[in-house]
DNA sequence: GTTGAAATCGTCTAAGG
DNA sequence: CCTTAGACGATTTCAAC
């Protein structure tokens, strides 16, 4: 395992959160670092699991998918099929978390349409009991991680659960 | 307004979310394209809005904030805050959105502890009714926006709220 | 972690179909 | 609207300090 992040580690992910496409040397210039010295450390982070990878950020609603909805599922263990075939069945959803209590399950989607997020729902519950939201709009979305205060971060070295079971994996 | 996207169009948003460092010629040779002409369009789909940005993907419990909730926030009207200060007063909060029906907002938070979790939920709380929702696991997010059917897509030209207002905005 | 230099790669423009 | 070809510019990477 690795060490914990420095300030400029926080850094860096903070200015790769806002522009993915920064060469090492417009990056090194922004955190007062050379740019072999910036790729050491940028390379060190994407091995270490805290960089997962790159990608476009679409605006959906530019795309054609206005609509977005949460939608609380709560299904029998046996049959939640989501988890193995959300890929194929449902490419409307977008995010699958697991909840704590009542074994719920909160899924996110997007939609083209009424109709089309009708339907969606309409199939989302065959899997089990629903309750559904219609997001009106969104204030912000995908806002960057920032280093969390210190006196949080000590509480980093606490067992087992933290760290085994990885909560919220990507 | 510009016209529709086409498969072409698609298929490479699809690729620049799962890799948004692709070279202009690296992701022509994935959609059979010229590297000028896959520029073009790519430059388009920016200029149209329907690419936002590119950003690094972090892997928030790689990074030391294992922990996600949900919060259903209840504010009245006057009192939510949350929308000018929340950059400055709750870093912690990743997601805002406002939902239909009781002036319902839903934050998403990130935290590096439970004693952290709690000190946000207070934080929150202080600013209308909160109902906390912890995630014990995410199966995936961030799954790349893909083209809706065809029978959906016609839906698009529906009247007036699915464009003015636009429900989603980044 | 820094500096400097070389090699590589990507981007851009132009001409053509 | 896309393709090919060439030149320019930039980035990455390696070496040495």
């Amino acid at each position: 395992m690795s060490r914990s992040l420095d300030g400029t580690d926080w850094r860096i992910l903070s200015e790769l959160q806002e522009d993915g496409r920064l060469s090492f040397n417009q990056l090194g210039r922004k955190v007062n670092l050379s740019a072999p010295a910036t790729a050491d450390r940028v390379r060190r982070l994407e091995e270490a699991g805290v960089i997962a990878g790159y990608q476009a950020r679409i605006d959906a609603a530019h795309a054609g998918l206005p609509l977005t909805a949460f939608v609380k599922l709560r299904c029998s263990p046996g049959r939640c099929l989501l988890r193995t075939t959300a890929s194929d069945e449902f490419p409307e959803v977008v995010e699958i978390h697991k909840l704590s209590g009542s074994s719920c399950t909160l899924l996110r989607v997007r939609a083209a349409s009424m109709p089309h997020l009708e339907e969606i729902f309409e199939r989302i519950g065959r899997h089990g009991e629903i309750d559904t939201q219609i997001v009106l709009s969104t204030q912000y979305e995908g806002r960057p991680v920032t280093e969390p205060p210190t006196e949080n971060r000590s509480a980093e070295r606490s067992p087992g659960w933290s760290r085994g079971t990885r909560p919220d994996g990507a």
